[in-house]
Order: C-alpha cells, then structure tokens, then sequence
DNA sequence: TAGATTGTTAATCGATTAACAATC
DNA sequence: TAGATTGTTAATCGATTAACAATC
C-alpha cells in the first residue's frame, strides 16, 4: 500500500501539495489547481497522490480535508517527532530557535555539544548537554531523528554515535556525507554545493 | 564547449569529486578512487568529468592539478564572488557567521534587514542595512548572488526586488518557492520538507 | 444527461551503467 | 610490450508526460 517503487522525487513534491491543502479553504481541490499553484503538471500531481491510493473524484477533484488528512499520514505529519540537536554554534542556535519546527509537529527535545562554554546553557528553553551524555539521553527519550549540526572534522564520529544510540534518520549540515548503515536515512543539506552551483550557473552566463 | 546538454545531477557531484581533489596529495588520481571516496560509480565520475572536456591520462588517470584548476574554472571557483545577504534573523546571521563561504571564495559584501532593532548592528563586520537601501546598494557593488533568509510572507516580493536589483542567482531559505523570471537561477533550501522526507522514511519502518 | 476530472496505460524523455576500443 | 585506465557508445533503468476510458 505504501511506498512500493515510489520514484524518488515523489515525496517532497507530495510535501508542497501538502502546503497548497493547508492554505486552502475550498472543499475540493483539483489537480489542475494544484498544478497550477506548484508549477508541476496536473498529470504529475495525479501520478504522485496515485502512488498511495485513490483520493480523489472524478469530475470533482480531491476532497481537501481528506487528502489533507491522507498527505498528512503519508509524511508521518499526523504525530509528533522528537528531534535531537547535535550542535549548538551558529546554525545550531539558529535552527533550535527556529519556530518552522513545531509548527510542523517537530519538537527539539535535547541539544548536544562539546563546548564547555555552551553546556549548561538554555536556547530556546532547551538545556544544551554534553555530548558524553548523547547515548545515554537519546537512548531514554528513544528518539529517532537528529540534526547534525557540527565540524565537518567530527561529523562522521558523532553520525556513527548517533546510530549507535537509535537514530534512524539524520539531517546533515556538515560538509561531509557521512558514510553510514544504509538503513539508516541521510539527508545533506550542502550550502558550498549549492553556492557552486549557482556559480556555476552565473559563469556559463558571461 | 561548457554546459550543452549537461544532467542537472551532475554539478553537484562535481563540486563533491573537487573536495576529494582539494585534499588528495597524490599527483594522479583514477576515477576508481574518486569512486571510493565519493561511492558514485567510476562510470559516472569519467562520464561527468567528459562532459567538459578530456581531463585524463589512459592507463594514469587525472592529473590532480590540471584537474582541480579545470573543475574550479567549471563551477566558478577561480575567482571571488560577492554575495547580498537579506534577512539578518538567527539563520540570517549564522550564514553571515559561518567561515566556510569565503575559503570557498564567496563574501557577503552586504545585509539587509527591515527591523529597526538590526539595522546598523554590525555582524562579522558586516553592518546591517535598511532594507530600503537593497537595490541601490546591490547595483552600485554589481552583486549577482544573493541569499534570501527572510519570512515567507515577504519572500516572493524581496526575490522581485533583488531581481530588479540586477541578483542573477539566489538561494532561498524560506519555505516558499518564488516564482521568478526562468533567466534567474534559484536554489531552494527548504527544511520543512527535508523533515518531511525523514518523517516519511520512518513512518514506512514502522 | 453533459461536463469535468480522475486514475492509469503506453510512449517519451532523461540519466546511469556496462562494456570495451583507444591510448598512455 | 603488458598493464592500467580513459573516453565513449549502446543498452538499461527510472521518471515524466500525453492521452483517454472510466466515473462522478
């Protein structure tokens, strides 16, 4: 029923039909609607909501409030997830203050770092912890996904200990992928490799 | 000669194999170890390097010198970009923070913000600037890349306004995709749905 | 019923890979 | 020369799209 051989571009395109629903007030949606509003094409928006079953009505379009509730199981947006920061610098305080988060049902429960002088600290109302205690906390409170957020020089390490301590999914802002279980998901946020390619871009410009 | 008919992928795996050069000390290096390294086939790393020119040695491999000097001049990293900052919220001064942009070449020569609270503040030396002052300032620097770090309410207007501003490239941080001219390249780091994808993923586990 | 829009199939498009002749 | 590795072609794989019968 779920994903069987969903193509991989599928679920985050599903992720802005979800945003079209939110904002919404009409009762039925239709593909061309959507299309419109997201620039894909209304045959893409069908084959991608197809994927995981028969929302809609013919002549009609798709319910609004049952396909946002549809969406919302299918990206596991029907509960809540605790997410583990590991990290606290600039970005780290940056997304921990970050309000986008709970608004979509992710909740920050615990922020690690090496740093003495960052220890003890509060952002946020969250108390950042040594990372010598990222096992032990992560292990208690069984969360699932992390935020990476350090040195590309330690990135690797703390990834493996993340998984070591029942992490099954991390979002990577370290310039380095880490090389990991593949039952593990990964995603890497590069920003050097999105500034190359908008260099990139711009030099074959001129 | 550069970009004819060039696989959206391909870019970003470019800027992966030049890290590997970057800090490879061996004079020669076989796309077989570029493979290694990066765990993209050996194929795919001859077949993206081919598309830009011939770069090897039969029976050698790639020379590590000429190589990275050719892959800097594709992605644009032989000189210095200046980079438009606008938003200077908690991500917006993260960036300004953050090292790794200028040992890539890149410099944020500007910020802008619209609260009165920031403007004038000084940030890693750069200081904040009224809003209002964006288009003048970014012609007068001839700036072309920006980052737009601001909320979705204001993003699609001020990705108009940097547009008109003479920006050519833009890498936005707000969860709204803006709808701009196709001649501008824009580049969409949207957590919300990189969340969503991990939600996604463990929702299927289990 | 007439009009609208879905869900799905087959055709097309785009990207990757396997294989190997060419070459150092 | 023998060994190694490139650059490239043809085959394969994966994703998108166009078209339309089914259906409300």
């Amino acid at each position: 029923m779920t994903s069987n051989k969903i193509p991989q571009p599928v679920i985050p395109r599903i992720s802005l039909y979800y945003r079209v629903i939110l904002e919404s007030r009409k009762k039925f949606l239709s593909s061309e609607e959507i299309s419109r509003v997201t620039q894909f094409s209304s045959a893409q928006v069908r084959r991608d909501l197809a994927y995981f079953g028969q929302f809609g009505v013919p002549g009609k379009g798709y319910n609004t409030r049952l396909l946002k509730d549809a969406i919302a199981r299918i990206l596991g947006m029907d509960r809540k997830w605790n997410v583990a920061l590991v990290g606290v610098g600039n970005l780290g305080r940056a997304l921990l203050s970050y309000k986008g988060f709970s608004r979509q049902g992710f909740k920050i429960c615990c922020a690690f770092d090496n740093d003495k002088q960052r220890i003890g600290k509060k952002f946020n109302s969250i108390e950042v912890k040594d990372v010598k205690e990222l096992n032990k906390v992560i292990r208690q409170k069984a969360v699932r996904i992390a935020i990476l957020a350090v040195p590309k020089e330690v990135a690797q390490h703390l990834a493996e200990r993340l998984v070591d301590s029942g992490i099954r999914a991390i979002l990577n802002f370290a310039p380095l992928r880490p090389d990991l279980s593949k039952s593990v998901a990964i995603l890497n946020i590069d920003l050097s490799i999105e500034l190359e390619r908008l260099a990139h871009y711009l030099s074959r410009e001129d």
